[in-house]
DNA sequence: AGGGCGTACTTTACCGCTATAGCCAGCCGT
DNA sequence: ACGGCTGGCTATAGCGGTAAAGTACGCCCT
């Protein structure tokens, strides 16, 4: 049997095809008898409403933006703070009545979704600037935001202050009397190219912004982000070392946490053996024994600010207005917990200067 | 300026709209030179691809499906079993050239995602059957995939074996001889409608099948899944009263993690003074301290299958074909860590009745 | 030489809906 | 009694593509 359309139900009560539209689309152009009419007609031969595709097209707007974001999904999604970034920017396009789609950056041979998928907007999260799919979506001319990447004078943008979050850690670990300090940084590439990988760059700088002039040289590894086994091993490493730092400043709490495991397995107290300091405040933060001291960020309001701008700017392209650039910047909070204390050489009397 | 469309980069180059959609769309259509040619005029004038939205409706077909879960994606989200759960989806329907959505199940008064918004297939995770937007799509006649819910013989469905999976868990107390034990169940309506919220009414019932033979009538509470402090509130007052549980089967890891922690704060020793089993083996099971025993099912497996059956209907679909209806039971297993052990009173010699 | 065929393109006819302008009746004020 | 307005519905013309059938031409084969 045939595809039951407008036209269908328009035929069987005997009206035009654009009443029916009507019927579904804009109440008020229409009496409300036949109105119930019609949606009665419509209910009984099993047509849902206006198909979305076509209404797409007719309409000029989906309902739909996408997100896009640096790895695989699960990548992402591997730690809570990404998840829960995930999930407060679903909610707030929810309430802006827009849906949200996760775009695979890379597809099949013939299917590329960032070019293909039909949306209204998107999303750039932690991506480089120089990433393939970002083109594509630059060059679909659609409305975007960008989150934890480099201003654009274009885009909207969504950062947050690492480099002073970073700063005040390295600070906090300097004014207890740390001189062995350890990074474990983010992603090989970190400092290769100046404009990828913003957020992992900004943090380093923070870091090393208080570190240099303290004429502190601190140990330096790069690790896969929330990547398990490779920051334990790191840090395993770092901790097993000869001159085993007597601090460790982690890109993120998943990092930290690996720190913490590591530490334990080589029987090192925290933070009597070592000072740990995660970055982001993520749930697992405050959980972890002994409770992680960390550069807190409020992801709700990172996610909530940048879907609120997507939704403005969609609103803006679909009344024609050109969508406003707003750049915000959070603040970041060092949030002092149970992981750091000075090191135990100072509580001993010594003085441990660092000779690496 | 007007937009740039198929016909705007056909006339330049002074050849049919078809010939152009040939060049993106089916390269074998045409000859490689007025591909080239077509191609190069069409990135001079900013033509970046065939409109998503038209070739959506000209082809019937969007490249996306959605997916609705339990809640708001908060609150699927905040779990890390929810968070690699969709994260494996993600990525298993990127490789078959499927980008997903996230449907808030609730719109906004004119918008309703699950009707308004132009996909492919869904998969439905975890909803009651009854839920009005799971009717949505029913009615949408869109190839479904339904996953912890009740068996539908309409669309495919991937199940875990829950039942035997809690069973397991309430043996392993058994035997280690507890009697007086809690259930730490979801949700307040479980069991009020037998169709509704599947996992928790099977995982409950599994325990019971065991209790119940075994004479044993354990102290039963809902709360709200991975809820955080209602979790921890309620195993607090169930540790904290009169007849303390020696044991407790929590419906998943991240309850049970609550209750680890109302423990540690009451000043329980585990396994020592009270067990603990989660449900899920989610990765936070292994970090917990101690390592939380519990009931392990394939995240992993559940999504990939279920994205593959999507996938599969999908192409069904397209083929015109009927899309098969294949139903997964996926199997569990019980993980024996460091939080169960048998009841102190066994250990003392005493007769633990629980006269309750 | 002529039929059959493959290649390279074009023509036609939609896909299912909506914006916009148009039409007509009834009712208003004067 | 007549112009103007409003409410309620219709006609027209796309939105930007694609499938499928059609045309034109050169080539091979017998």
């Amino acid at each position: 049997m045939a595809r039951v359309t407008l036209k269908t139900v328009a035929e069987r009560v005997g009206v035009s095809p654009m009443t029916v539209s009507n019927a579904f689309s804009r109440p008020d152009q229409l009496s409300a008898a036949l109105r119930e009419k019609i949606l009665a007609t419509a209910a009984e031969l099993g047509y849902v409403g206006p198909d979305p595709a076509a209404r797409t097209l007719a309409r000029g707007s989906t309902g739909t933006v996408g997100i896009l974001f640096h790895g695989t999904p699960r990548y992402a999604l591997s730690d809570d703070f990404g998840a829960l970034f995930l999930a407060v920017i679903a909610e707030e396009l929810g309430r802006g009545g827009l849906a949200l789609t996760l775009l695979p950056n890379l597809g099949t041979r013939d299917v590329l979704p960032v070019r293909d998928v039909a949306m209204d907007g998107a999303i750039i999260y932690s991506c480089s600037p120089a990433d393939e799919s970002v083109e594509w979506l630059r060059r679909r001319q659609l409305p975007l935001v960008l989150v934890d990447q480099p201003q654009d004078d274009h885009f909207p943008s969504v950062n947050v202050d690492d480099r002073a979050g970073a700063r005040a850690a390295a600070m906090h670990l300097v004014e207890l009397g740390h001189r062995r300090i350890a990074l474990l940084a983010a992603g090989p590439e970190a400092l290769a190219n100046p404009t990828d990988w913003y957020v992992p760059r900004e943090r380093l700088r923070g870091w090393h912004d208080v570190l240099d002039p303290a004429g502190i040289t601190p140990a330096l590894r790069y690790v896969e982000k929330s990547a398990g086994e490779a920051a334990y091993t790191a840090a395993r490493e770092l901790l097993a070392g000869p001159d085993r730092p007597t601090a460790v400043l982690a890109f993120s709490d998943a990092i930290a946490a690996d720190v913490l495991r590591a530490a334990d397995d080589l029987g090192l107290r925290v933070p009597r053996d070592v000072s740990v300091v995660g970055f982001d405040d993520s749930p697992v933060a405050r959980r972890l024994v002994p409770a992680l001291s960390t550069v807190r960020q409020d992801v709700v309001e990172k996610g909530t600010t940048a879907a609120a701008e997507l939704v403005a700017a969609v609103r803006a392209r679909r009344a024609g207005d050109d969508p406003p650039v707003r750049h915000h910047l959070l603040r970041t909070e060092l949030v002092l917990r149970e992981s750091t204390a000075p090191p135990a050489e100072v509580n001993h009397g010594t003085n441990g200067t660092f000779v690496g």
